[in-house]
DNA sequence: GTCTATATTCTGATAGAC
DNA sequence: GTCTATCAGAATATAGAC
Protein backbone atom coordinates (compact mmCIF):
# COMPACT_ATOMS: atom_id res chain seq x y z
CA UNK A 1 0.00 0.00 0.00
CA UNK A 2 1.16 3.42 -0.71
CA UNK A 3 2.87 5.72 1.93
CA UNK A 4 0.63 7.97 3.41
CA UNK A 5 2.43 11.30 1.44
CA UNK A 6 1.86 10.10 -1.43
CA UNK A 7 -2.13 9.03 -0.77
CA UNK A 8 -2.20 12.70 0.40
CA UNK A 9 -0.72 13.98 -2.81
CA UNK A 10 -2.99 11.68 -5.04
CA UNK A 11 -6.02 12.96 -3.15
CA UNK A 12 -5.41 16.46 -3.43
CA UNK A 13 -4.97 15.70 -7.38
CA UNK A 14 -8.07 14.38 -7.29
CA UNK A 15 -10.16 17.10 -5.55
CA UNK A 16 -8.38 19.62 -7.83
CA UNK A 17 -9.38 17.96 -10.82
CA UNK A 18 -12.73 17.05 -9.78
CA UNK A 19 -13.87 19.58 -7.51
CA UNK A 20 -11.91 22.42 -7.69
CA UNK A 21 -9.12 24.46 -5.29
CA UNK A 22 -12.64 25.92 -3.25
CA UNK A 23 -13.22 22.37 -2.25
CA UNK A 24 -9.28 21.61 -1.11
CA UNK A 25 -9.59 21.69 2.79
CA UNK A 26 -7.64 20.35 4.71
CA UNK A 27 -10.21 18.52 5.66
CA UNK A 28 -11.90 17.35 2.62
CA UNK A 29 -7.95 16.48 1.64
CA UNK A 30 -7.30 14.44 4.75
CA UNK A 31 -10.73 12.38 4.36
CA UNK A 32 -9.99 11.42 0.96
CA UNK A 33 -7.07 10.30 1.72
CA UNK A 34 -8.07 8.38 4.32
CA UNK A 35 -5.66 10.40 7.19
CA UNK A 36 -6.55 12.51 10.02
CA UNK A 37 -6.24 16.35 9.39
CA UNK A 38 -3.42 15.90 12.23
CA UNK A 39 -1.98 12.93 10.33
CA UNK A 40 -1.88 15.21 6.89
CA UNK A 41 -0.04 17.93 8.80
CA UNK A 42 2.50 16.01 9.93
CA UNK A 43 3.47 15.01 6.59
CA UNK A 44 2.93 18.30 5.07
CA UNK A 45 3.55 21.29 7.86
CA UNK A 46 1.02 23.79 6.21
CA UNK A 47 -1.11 24.11 3.11
CA UNK A 48 1.66 26.32 1.15
CA UNK A 49 3.89 22.88 2.02
CA UNK A 50 1.43 20.81 0.52
CA UNK A 51 1.05 22.98 -2.53
CA UNK A 52 4.79 22.69 -2.76
CA UNK A 53 4.63 18.63 -2.60
CA UNK A 54 2.17 18.78 -5.32
CA UNK A 55 4.70 21.04 -7.62
CA UNK A 56 7.59 18.57 -7.19
CA UNK A 57 6.00 16.20 -7.81
CA UNK A 58 4.80 17.64 -11.12
CA UNK A 59 8.67 18.55 -12.10
CA UNK A 60 9.32 14.79 -11.74
CA UNK A 61 7.06 13.62 -13.64
CA UNK A 62 7.68 16.54 -16.31
CA UNK A 63 11.06 15.61 -16.94
CA UNK A 64 9.49 11.69 -17.26
CA UNK A 65 6.99 12.80 -20.09
CA UNK A 66 9.64 14.59 -21.82
CA UNK A 67 11.28 11.15 -22.40
CA UNK A 68 8.15 9.46 -23.18
CA UNK A 69 7.69 11.56 -25.75
CA UNK A 70 10.65 11.53 -27.50
CA UNK A 71 10.46 7.68 -27.40
CA UNK A 72 7.20 7.43 -28.52
CA UNK A 73 6.78 4.91 -31.02
CA UNK A 74 3.63 7.13 -32.59
CA UNK A 75 5.67 10.06 -32.74
CA UNK A 76 5.88 13.06 -30.30
CA UNK A 77 2.93 15.02 -32.01
CA UNK A 78 0.42 12.16 -31.53
CA UNK A 79 2.16 11.28 -27.97
CA UNK A 80 1.20 14.31 -27.19
CA UNK A 81 -1.81 15.42 -28.35
CA UNK A 82 -3.18 12.28 -27.42
CA UNK A 83 -2.24 12.39 -24.06
CA UNK A 84 -3.89 16.01 -23.98
CA UNK A 85 -6.88 15.07 -25.30
CA UNK A 86 -9.83 14.77 -22.05
CA UNK A 87 -9.79 11.19 -21.00
CA UNK A 88 -6.30 11.12 -22.27
CA UNK A 89 -4.13 11.38 -19.11
CA UNK A 90 -2.70 8.35 -17.46
CA UNK A 91 -2.61 7.61 -13.49
CA UNK A 92 0.69 8.41 -12.40
CA UNK A 93 1.26 10.48 -15.70
CA UNK A 94 1.81 13.86 -16.04
CA UNK A 95 -1.18 15.23 -17.35
CA UNK A 96 -2.65 14.52 -14.49
CA UNK A 97 -0.12 16.64 -12.07
CA UNK A 98 -0.57 19.14 -14.81
CA UNK A 99 -4.05 19.87 -14.76
CA UNK A 100 -4.50 19.34 -11.23
CA UNK A 101 -1.92 22.38 -10.80
CA UNK A 102 -3.48 24.13 -13.50
CA UNK A 103 -6.44 24.52 -10.93
CA UNK A 104 -4.56 26.22 -8.45
CA UNK A 105 -2.79 29.01 -11.16
CA UNK A 106 -4.41 31.29 -8.83
CA UNK A 107 -3.93 31.45 -5.14
CA UNK A 108 -2.17 34.84 -4.17
CA UNK A 109 0.83 34.01 -1.97
CA UNK A 110 1.99 30.34 -4.06
CA UNK A 111 0.92 32.37 -7.44
CA UNK A 112 4.32 32.92 -8.58
CA UNK A 113 5.76 29.25 -7.47
CA UNK A 114 3.09 27.50 -9.55
CA UNK A 115 3.68 29.85 -12.74
CA UNK A 116 7.33 28.88 -12.57
CA UNK A 117 6.39 25.25 -12.61
CA UNK A 118 4.38 25.38 -15.03
CA UNK A 119 6.56 27.53 -17.14
CA UNK A 120 9.19 24.43 -16.75
CA UNK A 121 6.43 22.13 -18.20
CA UNK A 122 5.72 23.84 -21.14
CA UNK A 123 9.53 24.38 -22.10
CA UNK A 124 10.44 20.54 -21.63
CA UNK A 125 7.13 19.56 -23.44
CA UNK A 126 8.33 21.67 -26.23
CA UNK A 127 11.97 20.96 -26.74
CA UNK A 128 10.56 17.24 -26.60
CA UNK A 129 8.42 18.22 -29.50
CA UNK A 130 10.99 20.31 -31.78
CA UNK A 131 13.30 16.89 -31.60
CA UNK A 132 10.45 15.69 -34.21
CA UNK A 133 9.59 18.93 -35.71
CA UNK A 134 12.98 20.98 -36.54
CA UNK A 135 10.37 23.80 -37.27
CA UNK A 136 9.89 26.10 -34.65
CA UNK A 137 6.59 27.52 -35.40
CA UNK A 138 4.90 24.21 -36.59
CA UNK A 139 6.18 23.08 -32.74
CA UNK A 140 4.92 25.51 -31.08
CA UNK A 141 1.50 25.13 -33.23
CA UNK A 142 1.02 21.70 -31.91
CA UNK A 143 2.07 22.71 -28.49
CA UNK A 144 -0.91 25.41 -28.48
CA UNK A 145 -3.49 22.76 -29.69
CA UNK A 146 -2.46 20.80 -27.36
CA UNK A 147 -2.93 23.22 -24.46
CA UNK A 148 -6.34 24.19 -26.39
CA UNK A 149 -7.61 20.60 -25.76
CA UNK A 150 -5.94 20.52 -21.82
CA UNK A 151 -8.14 23.62 -21.50
CA UNK A 152 -11.45 22.06 -23.07
CA UNK A 153 -10.69 19.24 -20.15
CA UNK A 154 -10.22 21.42 -17.77
CA UNK A 155 -13.21 23.56 -18.50
CA UNK A 156 -15.32 20.66 -19.38
CA UNK A 157 -16.86 22.16 -22.75
CA UNK A 158 -17.73 19.05 -25.35
CA UNK A 159 -16.04 18.39 -28.64
CA UNK A 160 -17.08 19.85 -31.92
CA UNK A 161 -19.83 17.73 -32.85
CA UNK A 162 -18.74 14.85 -35.42
CA UNK A 163 -15.15 15.90 -34.65
CA UNK A 164 -12.72 13.90 -32.83
CA UNK A 165 -8.90 14.28 -31.77
CA UNK A 166 -7.67 11.26 -34.22
CA UNK A 167 -9.34 13.35 -37.17
CA UNK A 168 -7.77 16.62 -35.32
CA UNK A 169 -4.04 14.43 -35.59
CA UNK A 170 -4.82 13.08 -39.34
CA UNK A 171 -4.69 16.97 -40.11
CA UNK A 172 -1.94 17.65 -38.30
CA UNK A 173 -0.06 14.85 -39.93
CA UNK A 174 -0.51 16.55 -43.47
CA UNK A 175 1.17 19.50 -42.41
CA UNK A 176 4.58 17.64 -40.75
CA UNK A 177 7.05 17.55 -43.25
CA UNK A 178 7.43 14.18 -45.20
CA UNK A 179 10.51 11.61 -43.96
CA UNK B 1 -18.97 57.87 -13.80
CA UNK B 2 -20.08 54.21 -14.28
CA UNK B 3 -22.72 52.69 -12.15
CA UNK B 4 -21.90 50.94 -9.18
CA UNK B 5 -23.19 48.17 -10.02
CA UNK B 6 -20.40 48.06 -13.24
CA UNK B 7 -17.69 49.31 -11.05
CA UNK B 8 -18.25 45.91 -8.85
CA UNK B 9 -18.20 43.68 -11.72
CA UNK B 10 -15.45 45.40 -13.03
CA UNK B 11 -13.21 45.16 -10.10
CA UNK B 12 -14.34 41.44 -9.83
CA UNK B 13 -12.98 40.69 -13.68
CA UNK B 14 -10.06 42.42 -12.80
CA UNK B 15 -9.07 40.75 -8.80
CA UNK B 16 -10.19 37.43 -11.25
CA UNK B 17 -7.38 37.59 -13.29
CA UNK B 18 -4.75 39.43 -11.41
CA UNK B 19 -5.08 37.23 -7.98
CA UNK B 20 -7.31 34.82 -8.36
CA UNK B 21 -10.94 32.99 -7.16
CA UNK B 22 -9.06 32.56 -3.96
CA UNK B 23 -8.53 36.39 -3.57
CA UNK B 24 -12.15 37.85 -4.68
CA UNK B 25 -13.72 37.88 -0.98
CA UNK B 26 -16.63 40.52 -1.07
CA UNK B 27 -14.41 42.56 1.16
CA UNK B 28 -11.65 42.24 -1.32
CA UNK B 29 -14.13 43.03 -4.06
CA UNK B 30 -16.07 45.74 -2.77
CA UNK B 31 -12.25 47.88 -1.82
CA UNK B 32 -11.51 47.63 -5.29
CA UNK B 33 -14.67 48.81 -6.67
CA UNK B 34 -14.62 51.60 -4.31
CA UNK B 35 -17.77 50.84 -2.40
CA UNK B 36 -18.78 49.03 0.91
CA UNK B 37 -19.12 45.34 1.62
CA UNK B 38 -23.16 46.41 2.25
CA UNK B 39 -23.24 48.50 -0.64
CA UNK B 40 -21.98 45.37 -2.77
CA UNK B 41 -24.69 43.17 -1.36
CA UNK B 42 -27.39 45.65 -1.95
CA UNK B 43 -26.40 45.44 -5.38
CA UNK B 44 -25.66 41.80 -5.89
CA UNK B 45 -27.20 39.90 -2.57
CA UNK B 46 -24.72 37.21 -2.25
CA UNK B 47 -22.07 36.03 -4.03
CA UNK B 48 -23.25 33.65 -6.58
CA UNK B 49 -25.16 36.27 -7.39
CA UNK B 50 -21.92 38.28 -8.09
CA UNK B 51 -21.03 35.60 -10.30
CA UNK B 52 -24.68 35.05 -12.03
CA UNK B 53 -23.66 38.78 -12.68
CA UNK B 54 -20.50 38.10 -14.63
CA UNK B 55 -21.47 34.94 -16.64
CA UNK B 56 -25.06 37.19 -18.16
CA UNK B 57 -22.21 40.06 -19.02
CA UNK B 58 -20.08 37.22 -20.80
CA UNK B 59 -22.96 35.81 -22.34
CA UNK B 60 -24.00 39.66 -23.78
CA UNK B 61 -19.71 40.45 -24.80
CA UNK B 62 -20.05 36.53 -26.32
CA UNK B 63 -22.20 37.47 -28.54
CA UNK B 64 -21.17 40.92 -29.84
CA UNK B 65 -17.71 39.47 -30.40
CA UNK B 66 -19.15 36.71 -32.56
CA UNK B 67 -20.73 39.33 -35.01
CA UNK B 68 -17.08 41.22 -34.62
CA UNK B 69 -15.18 38.06 -35.26
CA UNK B 70 -17.24 37.54 -38.71
CA UNK B 71 -17.10 41.16 -39.48
CA UNK B 72 -13.21 41.93 -39.11
CA UNK B 73 -11.57 43.12 -42.11
CA UNK B 74 -8.78 41.36 -41.18
CA UNK B 75 -10.51 38.09 -41.33
CA UNK B 76 -11.96 35.84 -38.82
CA UNK B 77 -8.76 33.81 -37.88
CA UNK B 78 -6.64 36.76 -37.55
CA UNK B 79 -8.97 38.60 -35.36
CA UNK B 80 -9.50 35.34 -33.53
CA UNK B 81 -5.87 34.60 -32.55
CA UNK B 82 -4.91 37.96 -32.21
CA UNK B 83 -7.40 38.93 -29.48
CA UNK B 84 -6.59 35.51 -28.04
CA UNK B 85 -2.86 36.21 -27.66
CA UNK B 86 -1.57 37.86 -24.26
CA UNK B 87 -1.90 41.40 -24.32
CA UNK B 88 -4.59 41.41 -27.16
CA UNK B 89 -7.59 41.56 -24.60
CA UNK B 90 -9.58 45.03 -25.19
CA UNK B 91 -11.07 46.79 -21.84
CA UNK B 92 -15.16 45.76 -22.26
CA UNK B 93 -14.65 42.97 -24.97
CA UNK B 94 -15.32 39.34 -24.10
CA UNK B 95 -11.55 38.47 -23.68
CA UNK B 96 -11.27 39.52 -20.62
CA UNK B 97 -14.59 38.48 -18.83
CA UNK B 98 -13.78 35.03 -20.83
CA UNK B 99 -10.28 35.08 -19.02
CA UNK B 100 -11.99 35.81 -15.54
CA UNK B 101 -14.64 33.17 -16.11
CA UNK B 102 -12.12 30.75 -17.22
CA UNK B 103 -10.72 31.28 -13.61
CA UNK B 104 -14.21 30.11 -12.15
CA UNK B 105 -14.01 27.07 -13.62
CA UNK B 106 -14.12 25.13 -10.53
CA UNK B 107 -16.47 26.88 -7.70
CA UNK B 108 -18.18 23.79 -6.76
CA UNK B 109 -21.68 24.98 -6.29
CA UNK B 110 -21.94 27.44 -9.19
CA UNK B 111 -19.55 25.44 -11.44
CA UNK B 112 -21.88 23.69 -13.59
CA UNK B 113 -23.67 27.06 -14.61
CA UNK B 114 -19.63 28.60 -15.32
CA UNK B 115 -19.09 25.28 -17.33
CA UNK B 116 -22.53 25.94 -19.29
CA UNK B 117 -21.54 29.68 -19.74
CA UNK B 118 -18.37 28.93 -21.23
CA UNK B 119 -19.83 26.18 -23.79
CA UNK B 120 -22.13 28.92 -25.18
CA UNK B 121 -18.81 31.22 -25.56
CA UNK B 122 -16.79 28.33 -27.61
CA UNK B 123 -20.00 27.11 -30.06
CA UNK B 124 -20.59 31.12 -30.83
CA UNK B 125 -16.64 31.37 -31.54
CA UNK B 126 -16.55 28.24 -33.20
CA UNK B 127 -19.99 29.06 -35.43
CA UNK B 128 -18.10 32.02 -36.45
CA UNK B 129 -14.96 30.58 -37.38
CA UNK B 130 -16.78 28.09 -39.09
CA UNK B 131 -17.92 31.61 -42.08
CA UNK B 132 -14.33 31.74 -42.82
CA UNK B 133 -13.27 28.31 -42.91
CA UNK B 134 -15.73 25.84 -44.37
CA UNK B 135 -13.12 22.89 -42.89
CA UNK B 136 -14.60 22.16 -39.91
CA UNK B 137 -11.03 20.38 -39.05
CA UNK B 138 -9.61 23.54 -39.28
CA UNK B 139 -11.93 25.52 -37.75
CA UNK B 140 -11.47 23.75 -34.77
CA UNK B 141 -7.85 23.64 -35.08
CA UNK B 142 -7.95 27.61 -35.31
CA UNK B 143 -9.97 27.32 -32.22
CA UNK B 144 -7.70 25.17 -30.72
CA UNK B 145 -4.78 27.01 -31.03
CA UNK B 146 -6.63 30.21 -29.97
CA UNK B 147 -7.45 28.56 -26.28
CA UNK B 148 -3.69 27.33 -26.08
CA UNK B 149 -3.03 31.36 -26.06
CA UNK B 150 -5.71 31.74 -24.03
CA UNK B 151 -4.20 29.28 -21.31
CA UNK B 152 -0.78 30.87 -22.09
CA UNK B 153 -2.48 34.05 -20.84
CA UNK B 154 -4.00 32.32 -17.94
CA UNK B 155 -0.84 31.25 -16.69
CA UNK B 156 1.65 33.67 -17.24
CA UNK B 157 4.02 31.04 -19.71
CA UNK B 158 6.12 33.04 -21.98
CA UNK B 159 5.87 32.40 -25.00
CA UNK B 160 8.83 30.19 -26.56
CA UNK B 161 11.97 32.30 -27.46
CA UNK B 162 11.87 33.96 -30.90
CA UNK B 163 8.59 33.41 -32.06
CA UNK B 164 5.64 35.79 -32.14
CA UNK B 165 1.82 36.01 -32.10
CA UNK B 166 2.26 36.91 -36.58
CA UNK B 167 4.64 34.70 -37.38
CA UNK B 168 2.25 32.02 -35.90
CA UNK B 169 -0.48 33.70 -37.89
CA UNK B 170 1.13 33.27 -41.26
CA UNK B 171 1.77 30.41 -41.08
CA UNK B 172 -1.77 29.33 -39.92
CA UNK B 173 -3.05 31.97 -43.22
CA UNK B 174 -0.65 29.21 -45.18
CA UNK B 175 -2.95 26.26 -44.24
CA UNK B 176 -5.77 28.48 -44.86
CA UNK B 177 -8.13 27.27 -48.70
CA UNK B 178 -6.80 29.84 -51.32
CA UNK B 179 -9.99 32.35 -52.22
C1' DG C 1 3.39 8.71 13.12
C1' DT C 2 -1.15 9.41 13.86
C1' DC C 3 -5.10 11.02 16.42
C1' DT C 4 -8.48 14.29 19.17
C1' DA C 5 -9.43 18.44 20.90
C1' DT C 6 -8.96 23.54 20.89
C1' DA C 7 -7.57 28.33 19.61
C1' DT C 8 -7.69 31.85 16.12
C1' DT C 9 -8.59 34.03 12.04
C1' DC C 10 -11.41 34.95 8.08
C1' DT C 11 -15.55 35.10 5.17
C1' DG C 12 -20.23 35.42 3.86
C1' DA C 13 -24.36 37.38 5.25
C1' DT C 14 -27.81 40.15 8.31
C1' DA C 15 -29.73 44.26 10.78
C1' DG C 16 -30.58 48.63 11.08
C1' DA C 17 -29.01 53.76 10.85
C1' DC C 18 -28.63 57.48 7.54
C1' DG D 1 -28.73 53.33 -2.26
C1' DT D 2 -25.09 53.18 0.67
C1' DC D 3 -22.93 52.74 5.10
C1' DT D 4 -21.43 50.68 9.88
C1' DA D 5 -21.66 47.34 13.00
C1' DT D 6 -22.25 42.48 14.28
C1' DC D 7 -23.14 37.33 14.05
C1' DA D 8 -22.62 32.49 12.69
C1' DG D 9 -20.01 29.20 10.37
C1' DA D 10 -15.89 27.47 8.33
C1' DA D 11 -10.95 26.88 7.65
C1' DT D 12 -6.06 26.87 9.06
C1' DA D 13 -3.09 25.73 12.42
C1' DT D 14 -1.58 24.36 17.31
C1' DA D 15 -1.17 21.45 21.59
C1' DG D 16 -0.79 17.51 23.55
C1' DA D 17 -2.41 12.45 24.27
C1' DC D 18 -1.50 7.79 22.52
Amino acid sequence: MAGARDRVLDAYETLLIEHGPGSTTLDAVAAAADVSKGGLLYHFASKDALVTGLLDRLRERSSADAAAIRSAPDGAVAYYIRTSAPGGAVPGGVTRSYLAVLRLADSTETGQAVRDALAVVHAEEYDALREELTDPVLAWLAQLVGDGLYLRTLTGTPLPPDLGVEELLARMRSYLPTE
